[in-house]
DNA sequence: AGACTTTTTCCAAGCCTCGTAAAAAATGGT
DNA sequence: ACCATTTTTTACGAGGCTTGGAAAAAGTCT
């Protein structure tokens, strides 16, 4: 059921609309925020005025404008430049994967202000020792940043851990990850009990498209980001309205089967998109290693590039290993094309190295398994580091959870009493 | 971008949580709305108010009143029991299928006052001959409710078509149909011009949930609707708020790959769900004919009847049709559970009279598909007759369409000058 | 210095929701 | 038969939000 809406709750959606404004438009006027959103120049005016007032937004001194050439002979009374002021509010980016967890702190605009890792294994590890691990690089991070006094840690408002594995959001729990050896911990209320802080837990997969949320155009034709790695994992971000991409929580594709009845995955089950497409699928497939041994090590990213370069020079049980792979992962595609709607995609990870490899078969596999082949022409891009995609996603994450609590109530001013 | 809101908008959308609850709730009281919709009672009674002087709810007399039981003995002013009004405007559910145009009309109550078919084969038909067939079919059911005096149809207020197909609904097109010989038809618009009435086109399989929109629990948990008939298709409700599963288009389930270069399916492709679940499938597949042979003939609903008896009596080629069958839409299902969530299902259609010897295959799909088999041990519910509850979800739809515009703007009373 | 232009602020009008008070309509007891 | 009680419904003023227009502010151009 849909709930009411009072007069309170125009002005919060209103203001919410003009931070989101904010975040796509880094830089912006009263003016140019009334006729980006609709509202009249005095509504637009007044909420603009309050965020200012609560210190959520400045006004660019003159000096700073980088872009002066902007404003040359123009008449008429110059217009305040507004952003959004990071030293509102900082927020943590936190992922946990296989033995690392690292940690980024952003500020309110959305700039990285300093990124701490601890690379170990946690795998034995309760969710108070992990939520343990997390706070110290926050301290580091806080720290670093020259945040250490007690009321400006103080200030951070929101933690998002993106996880490698399938986590419970409603909980804040991971169900089960690759890289802890015990199931369904609660790594939410753990964190959350430690700092003070609200912590969100996400999929890292599924939250990558979030990194491009204020990127204008991106989400708003939607979006599907495939992680190529140890594992294989995909986020997807419908077109409209980016909110409700929040909504869908396990992609799991690289377990979305393949060939009922193939190669062994590590999940137990056989013929799934990552037994074939995942870092370890590959490097058995081109060492002619039966495709039901399981390499349970970590895999160095150097002899993925080494497995490349054969397959590039000629080499054909290579060269068959990353076709096989970009079948699995253009069938896969094929299928979630087929049930919801081709969208543009993103590759990321160690494997979006060897994407001159991977796509003419992932477009192979796409035309042979979607209706009329429809989508074997959605344009691909490649975003190298997925750690820092990874980062940027859960940032938006936090800022834009922040901004929804910001936008519901009228903060008073707390820093008039600095 | 989400758009602004101001205080009309907020009346809308309360408006819209009133009308809604009456959906659901089929009678209630002013304080009964207040209390579901969390409105005061000031709001509430305000607003049923108004849709009643618009002529949208009625009041019901005491005689009318079907459960006096409920008011014995209590004290106080007793409750005026409200609910929507019948004939505040009519709607109509249109179905195009493979040799048969159907149509049915209902009051804004949402009962259904009568129904049409017209069986015939449309292959050659374009966009305004098809739009002829279905104004021609709204006469008919019209005269046979008495609406047939001109002012009384200009009452309809909606027209939703579902197509077995696939339609375009932004522009009202059904982009391939196998009903139709030629792609790119643009109904929709076409019959609006002959009847001067808002058209929604949408794939019959995906309009499918909207049958439970307004059963309480059924949709509030999500579902997915699986039709078995001469092809396989599905429609999915995301858990929460039934409104966003409008987002949903083409969810062509039956066209997902099941097994790479596997069966022949009509769509051209090879290896599809549909390939070895859909009618024509089981009666290759137990008939012993190769995988490659299309049956284009309509198959006649006794005959999967014959072929079900000869499994259940444990003749073997049969009963490994339906085994297989039911295999290909367990691993499709596991796939949709991997990607979205385990979903509540429905099963409709000529194939769910063989439930019996389905439900095994599709759990054990489920189980051998799904990562951790999650989605194994989902409900199942049959409804037996496909087009009654396609009937159903696109006069719900209609409706829905209709509230939403009677709640964005307060109608003159025209009903007074009647 | 004055005219002109553009941005920003100020203010009364119009809606909407909400809480409270008053009116309406039935029951139960004397 | 009449009055107190109980519950629902309506009426009314308060407060908040958006809006359009007027006034003020802050520049450029002649």
């Amino acid at each position: 059921m849909l709930s009411k809406t009072d007069a309170e709750g125009v002005r919060a959606h209103n203001r919410r609309i003009v931070i989101e404004h904010l975040r796509v438009r880094r830089r912006t006027t009263r003016r140019a925020a009334a006729d980006a959103t609709g509202l009249s120049l005095s509504s637009a005016a007044a909420i603009t005025s309050a965020l200012i007032r609560n210190g959520l937004v400045r006004e660019i001194p003159e000096a700073e404008e980088d872009a002066p050439l902007a404003r040359v002979g123009r008449r008429g009374r110059p217009e305040r430049r507004i952003a959004l002021l990071g030293e509102a509010a900082y927020v943590i980016a936190a992922r946990v994967a296989v033995g690392e967890i690292a940690v980024r702190l952003s500020d309110y605009a959305g700039t990285s202000l300093a990124e701490a890792t601890r690379e170990t294994s946690i795998a034995g590890f309760d969710a108070d020792a992990i939520a343990g691990v997390i706070a110290a690089l926050i301290e580091t991070v806080a720290s670093e940043a020259r945040l250490a006094s007690c009321d400006r840690i103080g200030r951070i408002g929101r933690i998002v851990v993106a996880v490698q594995g399938k986590v419970d959001t409603s909980r804040g729990s991971i169900v089960w990850s690759p890289a802890l050896k015990t199931r369904n911990i609660e790594i939410g209320p753990a964190i959350e009990a430690r700092t003070g802080i609200g912590v969100g837990v996400e999929n890292d997969c599924s939250l990558m498209p979030e990194g491009f949320r204020w990127d204008g155009s991106s989400v708003r034709s939607g979006l599907a980001t495939i992680l190529i790695g140890f594992g294989v994992g995909m986020g997807i971000a419908v077109a409209g309205d980016p909110f409700t991409a929040r909504q869908r929580a396990s992609t799991e594709f690289g377990h979305i089967n393949h060939y009922p009845g193939g190669a062994l995955c590590r999940c137990g089950n056989r013929g799934c998109v990552e037994a074939y497409a995942a870092d370890y699928a590959i490097l058995r497939s081109a060492g002619g290693a039966p495709p039901d041994e399981i390499i349970a090590r970590r895999i160095d990213e150097s002899l993925m590039h080494a497995i490349a370069d054969r397959a590039r020079a000629g080499e054909a049980q290579a060269a068959g290993a990353f076709e096989t792979a970009g079948l699995a992962l253009g069938y896969g595609l094929g299928r979630v094309f087929t049930l919801i709607d081709p969208l543009p995609l993103v590759f990321t990870g160690s494997g979006s190295h060897a994407m001159d490899l991977l796509e003419p078969s992932i477009r192979r596999g796409i035309a042979e398994s979607a209706v009329a082949g429809e989508g074997a022409d959605v344009p691909f891009t490649v975003v190298e580091d997925a750690d820092a995609l990874i980062f940027d996603a859960a940032t938006n994450r936090a800022l834009g959870d922040l901004d929804q609590v910001f936008a519901a109530s009228e903060r008073e001013t707390r820093d008039a009493a600095e």
